[in-house]
DNA sequence: CGGTGGATTGAGTGGCGTCAACCTGAGTGG
DNA sequence: CCACTCAGGTTGACGCCACTCAATCCACCG
């Protein structure tokens, strides 16, 4: 099977043969988990990051009154806590949400690596750097848009992403989240989710069921989410 | 003047005298623009990056209904656009809310410098998972928080961040922003931040009044917005 | 002295939260 | 093969936080 990583720093640049070998190089132990493992804990100093193989994961902040929310969504491919590498204690914690497979790769690797081959460090930088951008849409859609809005633009973010690495299959993927687990990601209630759910299922935009997300009409669903792929940057440019 | 830039870097890590040399000879042309201005601008896909030496900025996006919504806030010694070394095109405008001066810093010096100096290019990264587990804290806020804790967490947070760069006068700081900026920030409206600021105000955890804002009980402050200052990374580590 | 941007205040509204009940399907054990 | 449990989805009634739409006030300024 495809290195999912290396599938996806491609999409952003060329990587020539000796970083490509050093992508694959970057390899620690694998290690399983379970729905609802910590991957990583707030307050860890982990001293290696964790790529996602194959599952789901969400970095999760716990609130001091007990509420959770959800800051990003993981899937394959995704180096969930690249940022452990120079930012530490963890200010959150990364939790399975379904079976997960880990390959972790130890921090000096990273150093090593990142030192010698400076290109491969900007797009690993870059990689952290996507995140973030994702963050922004996230934070302009909690302050700004409506439930059902962010609903919209997350399954379309989602659908870029699916695809960059291999997992949709037309206008179709799988979302095995549970509506809590929506509503920790948007800000709102599963109560909630599940009525926003029903508008965009009333209105022919998805279907949603049995953890199978698929788009019903693709022009709508943009519209309502106000939604351009522009800042996931899954464009091949010199970085 | 002593480099703001500079100053924060340190904050972080110890830089050895040829990267502190390095990061002093990060410069182009210096830039002064008024309130309003933007500095770069949605869409853009500029050939270098900026350092804010004075006044205030926000990182905005403008949404298809008009609305705005600001994902970040920046004052002396922040690389405002660092990111735009590596991400194209910029996903959201810098506007200066005050009058700035910028230094400009070509994208090709960067280039030279991070490869030239590994260390260095670890710090500079840093600095953008920085702004990163900044934006975390916001999405939490935004989705979790009421607006009077987020209000709050804010306002500890610019404490913080002006104490780093020598802007802070014990719990007092200048915070140069209208209500409607604010408001911007915290996803709520001008009015909403009026009603939540004098709630704050009535309970005497803060005093703000002509720009200039003082914090007068600190301990029920962070209480209230649940702070802990970990995420901004403010301590010496290696890197 | 009128014009303008920002702060403040009040009254009414609505999106989303809260609370609770009920339904369904997948286990699980007797 | 059925009783039971349990997680998750669905629905309804009701309440509140924050929005909307004004109006007013104030400082500043040309």
């Amino acid at each position: 099977m495809a290195n999912p990583l290396l599938l996806k720093l491609q999409r952003r640049d060329l990587l020539p043969p000796e970083e490509q070998e050093a992508v694959e190089a970057l390899r620690g132990a694998v290690r399983d988990f379970v729905p609802g493992d910590a991957i990583v804990r707030q307050g860890d100093r982990p001293s290696f990051s964790s790529v996602l193989q194959s599952g789901w994961a969400a970095r999760v902040k716990f609130l001091a009154d007990g509420q959770r929310a959800i800051s990003a969504l993981h899937l394959a491919g995704d180096f969930v806590d690249l940022h452990s590498f120079l930012l530490k204690p963890m200010d959150h914690s990364v939790l399975a949400l379904t079976a997960c497979r880990i390959l972790t790769v130890p921090h000096d690797q990273l150093r090593v690596a990142t030192e010698r081959h400076p290109h491969l460090a900007r797009v690993l930088w870059l990689d952290t750097l996507i995140d973030s951008a994702i963050q922004r849409e996230w934070i302009a859609g909690l302050g700004r848009r409506s439930a059902a809005s962010r609903l919209a633009h997350l399954i379309c973010e989602l659908l870029m992403r699916c695809q960059a690495v291999g997992l949709a299959d037309g206008l179709g993927y799988d979302l095995p989240l549970t509506q809590t687990l929506l509503g920790d990601a948007l800000g709102i209630t599963a109560v909630h989710v599940n009525r926003s759910l029903q508008e965009l299922r009333q209105n022919r935009l998805i279907r949603f069921e049995g953890g199978r997300l698929t788009i019903m009409n693709w022009d709508r669903l943009v519209e309502l989410a106000d939604f351009d792929p522009a800042y996931l940057n899954l464009t091949r440019e010199p970085r």
